[in-house]
RNA sequence: GUGCCUGUAGCUCAAUGGCAGAGUGCUUCACUGUGGAUGAAGAUGUUGAGGGUUCGAGCCCCUCCAGGCACCCCA
C-alpha cells in the first residue's frame, strides 16, 4: 500500500455506493418513522460534558466519550448518544411543545471503543422517542414502529425478533427473592450478561454480591421462565396491543433482557438477528422521568435507538440491499466525435430541461463510452451520429437489457421516462 | 483498556528460511457506429510500517499501525 495518510481508527469512507446504501437506509428510516407521524429533529455533535454528568451510564461518558478541550479550554464531548441532547431540547421548550412529542433523528455518533465486526467509533444512529406519556399504549407503539421498519426492509420475523422485558417486573420479583435494593443494579448487570460468561464464573460473580445459594437458584429459575410476562400486567397489556398492531410475530418475552442504561425504568427491548451471528440492531425502553434531571418538569417517554453498522450487516448477509443504487435513472450521452459534439450537449441540456439526470461523454472511441456507461451503472445510453442527426432521430440503448431502437426526440422522454 | 488471531496485486487467495505467483478484475488490440462472450498481448506489488536475527526473511524475533474474535461496553 503506499504512503497515504490513514483515516482515524474506527472511522469509515463513504464511497458514492456506501453513500448511496446509507441514503437509502435513511430514507427507509423516515418512512418508518412518518407513518406514525414522527418528526425529525437533529442537535448539535458537540456539547458540554456537563450534559452527560448527570446521567447516562457512566461509563459510556467516562471511559468511551471522546472528550476534548476547545481554544478556550473548555472541555467539549463528541456525543456518544443522543437522549441527553434531546432531554435539553425539549426542557427548554416544555411550555411550547405539543405532548406527546414524537421525533425521530439520524445523525453521527461517536465513541471511544476498540472496533468489531459491527462496531466503530464514529457511527450513525436512528434515534426515535415518544415524550410526555407513561402508557403502555405508547410503549407498544414504538415496538410497533421497529417491527414495521423491519418489514419494509425485507426481515421477516424468522430473521429477526424483539426481546422484551419490565425492569419493574424483574424489580418485584427480585425482591420476592429477598434481594435488598441496594443489591439490585449490580446483580441485574449479571442478569444481564449472563449468556456472556461461563456458568460457574456467572454463579461466582453473584455469590460474590452476597447471595446465597438458595437465591442463586431462584434467579436462574427466573431467567429460565419464558411465561414470566404473565405476572406483568404492563407486558400482558403489550402482547394484546402488539397483537392488535399486527407485529405479534416479531415480539417475544426474554427475562434476561435489562439493558445497560440507567434511565430505563419500565419497559425495555433489543432486537436481535435470529441466528445470532450479529450485534443486537437496536436497543431501547421507557423511562419515567428524563426530562427532570436537567430543571425541567418530569416527562415520561419511551424510546429506542439502531445503528447504522449492525443493520446493513443483518440486511447485506439476507441479501436485501438494493443492487442498483448508483445512478437511478440517470441518462448518459454519447459524443459521436467533435463536430457533433454541440449537437450533443444541445441534447443534453433538452433532457435536463425536462427533468431528467444527464451525464455527458467526451469524444472517444464509442466502445470506450459505453464501457464507462456499463461501469456507471446507467440505465440508458444515447447515441447521435450522423444519421440520426440526419432524420432527426436519437438512438436509444437500455445497456441492461441489450435492446436499442431509434426514436424520434418527442417520444425520448416517454421511452427512458422508466 | 485486557487477552488471542490476522495483514501478500484493485478483489479473493497461494508460495518448506532460497528467483514473489494463480484466479478474477484492469489496460490495449482483433472490432473506423456500441459495454455481455471469445482470442491475443500487457501492467500489476517497497509482501501493512519500521527495526532485528541470518550468507539469505512474505515466512523467525521486537515495536508500531490496522481489523477480526472474546472480555468490557453498547448502536
Amino acid at each position: 500500500m503506499k504512503n497515504i495518510v490513514r483515516s482515524v481508527k474506527g472511522t469509515r469512507d463513504f464511497y458514492p455506493d456506501e453513500m448511496a446504501r446509507r441514503s437509502w437506509l435513511v430514507e427507509k428510516l423516515k418512512t418508518a418513522s412518518e407513518a406514525f407521524g414522527y418528526q425529525r429533529y437533529e442537535g448539535p455533535c458537540l456539547e458540554t460534558i456537563d450534559l452527560y454528568a448527570a446521567k447516562s451510564g457512566e461509563e459510556l461518558v467516562k471511559e468511551q466519550a471522546f472528550v476534548f478541550e476547545d481554544r478556550g479550554g473548555d472541555p467539549i464531548t463528541l456525543r456518544p448518544e443522543l437522549t441527553p441532547t434531546l432531554t435539553r431540547m425539549v426542557a427548554s421548550k416544555e411550555n411550547e411543545l405539543a405532548f406527546p412529542l414524537r421525533w425521530w433523528a439520524f445523525g453521527p455518533f461517536w465513541r471511544y471503543e476498540r472496533p468489531q465486526k459491527g462496531r466503530t467509533r464514529e457511527f450513525y444512529q436512528w434515534n426515535i422517542d415518544l415524550i410526555g406519556s407513561d402508557s403502555v399504549q405508547a410503549d407498544a407503539e414504538l415496538l410497533a414502529v421497529a417491527a414495521n421498519f423491519f418489514k419494509l426492509v425485507g426481515l421477516k420475523s424468522d430473521m429477526v425478533q424483539i426481546l422484551v422485558n419490565d425492569r419493574r417486573l424483574m424489580d418485584r420479583k427480585l425482591t420476592d427473592i429477598g434481594i435488598r435494593n441496594e443489591m439490585k443494579p449490580e446483580l441485574l448487570k449479571l442478569i444481564d450478561r449472563i449468556d456472556k460468561q461461563p456458568a460457574d464464573v456467572w454463579e461466582k460473580n453473584v455469590a460474590a454480591l452476597g447471595l446465597d445459594m438458595g437465591q442463586i437458584g431462584a434467579i436462574k429459575a427466573l431467567l429460565a421462565n419464558g411465561d414470566l410476562w404473565q405476572e406483568s400486567v404492563e407486558l400482558s397489556k403489550i402482547f394484546e396491543y402488539v397483537e392488535a398492531l399486527g407485529i405479534r410475530e416479531y415480539v417475544q418475552y426474554s427475562p434476561k433482557i435489562i439493558r445497560g442504561l440507567d434511565y430505563y425504568t419500565g419497559l425495555v427491548f433489543e432486537a436481535h438477528e435470529v441466528k445470532g451471528d450479529f450485534r443486537a440492531i437496536l436497543g431501547g425502553g421507557h423511562y419515567a422521568n428524563l426530562v427532570a434531571d436537567v430543571g425541567g418538569q418530569p416527562l415520561p417517554g419511551v424510546g429506542f435507538a439502531m445503528g447504522d453498522v449492525v443493520i446493513m450487516l443483518v440486511l447485506e448477509a439476507y441479501g436485501l440491499l438494493p443492487a442498483d443504487l448508483s445512478y437511478p435513472g440517470t441518462v448518459f450521452v454519447t459524443v459521436f466525435d467533435e463536430e457533433l459534439l454541440v449537437e450533443s450537449i444541445k441534447l443534453a441540456r433538452h433532457l435536463r430541461e425536462n427533468g431528467f439526470n444527464v451525464i455527458l461523454a467526451e469524444p472517444d472511441k464509442l466502445a470506450r463510452q459505453f464501457k464507462l456507461a456499463d461501469r456507471l451503472g446507467v440505465k440508458f445510453a444515447l447515441v447521435l451520429g450522423p444519421d440520426e442527426l440526419a432524420n432527426g432521430t436519437v438512438m436509444v440503448k437500455d445497456l441492461r437489457t441489450f435492446e436499442q431502437h431509434s426514436v424520434s426526440r418527442n417520444e425520448l422522454g416517454s421511452i427512458i421516462n422508466h
